[in-house]
DNA sequence: TAGATTTGCGTAACCAGTTACGTTTATTAT
DNA sequence: ATAATAAACGTAACTGGTTACGCAAATCTA
């Protein structure tokens, strides 16, 4: 018998698997974070990089581009704020509006942090075996979930109804 | 400008990808349940399949098995008893111990648990495109995590400390 | 230009995992 | 036989996401 019984499912066990990788990778870099004395969290980066790409943005905005909810958005934000590494000012145009950006503070932290991120990136691309093979299939498994997702196949797919 | 930042950030956008699909995986199953009138969660599946195999079993043996933490077990298996899927006897040998297994309740669902799974383990075959090259990186992935996980790659990849 | 609709964002409640800690029972060592 | 240690499992507090809902500001429409 298998140790690991997801495994052992094939097919089935796919989902459960992603979601232990999904963890693993997030537990572990909240723990690399904190073993460095840093005060950030492990999916500051994506904003981190927006901001730097983008200078100013909205919640909206944000959320959009990582294709993630916007409560989850503003959580984030509202701790990256409270910690001081985000500024945000009232957009002139619109009231209803904030534009983010990176605080005085985050920028100076920039070239520690940036040293984090690309350990990070070395530690992925050897976990990825120095090949894009991982990551050009998912990108196929993320294409075919936009032209129709798991629960649209699964209620197709279900025989007995 | 590509529509999705974590793409466009590449290997550092990853693991936030990892997790995106993770949770669509789940979310998009419980959805499926919910709208076949059924009062089972996701990760029951894998509960099901273990215990039809081994008829019974420890939390402990359970967490091992998945390689999650016992209090997860805990928490899935007490959702699980609450609604009769589970049943409990104290362990005759060790009274620290409950055994645990499938109720009657359980056993009689199980055809039309095992439509919903079919249909489940085919949206899946199309969504790898009918080939296993994924779960074949994903497995090497495991691989490599388990030989040095991703925290101790960072520490020994980063260079100014 | 007033009324209806849409948009931006905040909050609440939920979910599925984690670590840390405590209690009870079993096992080991002296 | 007893004392120390280990194991099983329960609980609490945290994390990082979700959906659902509400309100205020902006925009569209008649």
């Amino acid at each position: 018998m298998s140790e690991d019984f997801l495994i052992e499912m094939g097919y089935a066990g796919l989902t459960g698997r992603l979601k232990r990788l999904s963890d693993a990778f997030i537990y572990q870099t909240r723990d690399f974070y904190r073993e460095h004395e840093s005060d950030i969290e492990p999916n500051w980066h994506m904003i981190f990089m927006l901001l730097q790409k983008n200078e100013k943005m909205t919640v909206t905005e944000i959320a959009d581009a990582l294709q993630l909810s916007h409560p989850a958005i503003v959580k984030l934000i509202n701790k990256m704020k409270k910690r001081g590494y985000v500024d945000a000012e009232i957009d002139s145009q619109d009231n209803r509006k904030y534009q983010l950006m990176l605080s005085q503070k985050a920028k100076q932290k920039l070239p520690v942090l940036q040293d984090y991120w690309t350990a990070g990136e070395k530690a992925l691309e050897e976990l990825l075996g120095f090949n894009t093979r991982l990551l050009e299939e998912i990108q196929k498994l993320e294409d075919r979930m936009a032209e129709a997702d798991f629960r649209t196949r699964m209620d197709k797919l279900l025989v007995n109804e």
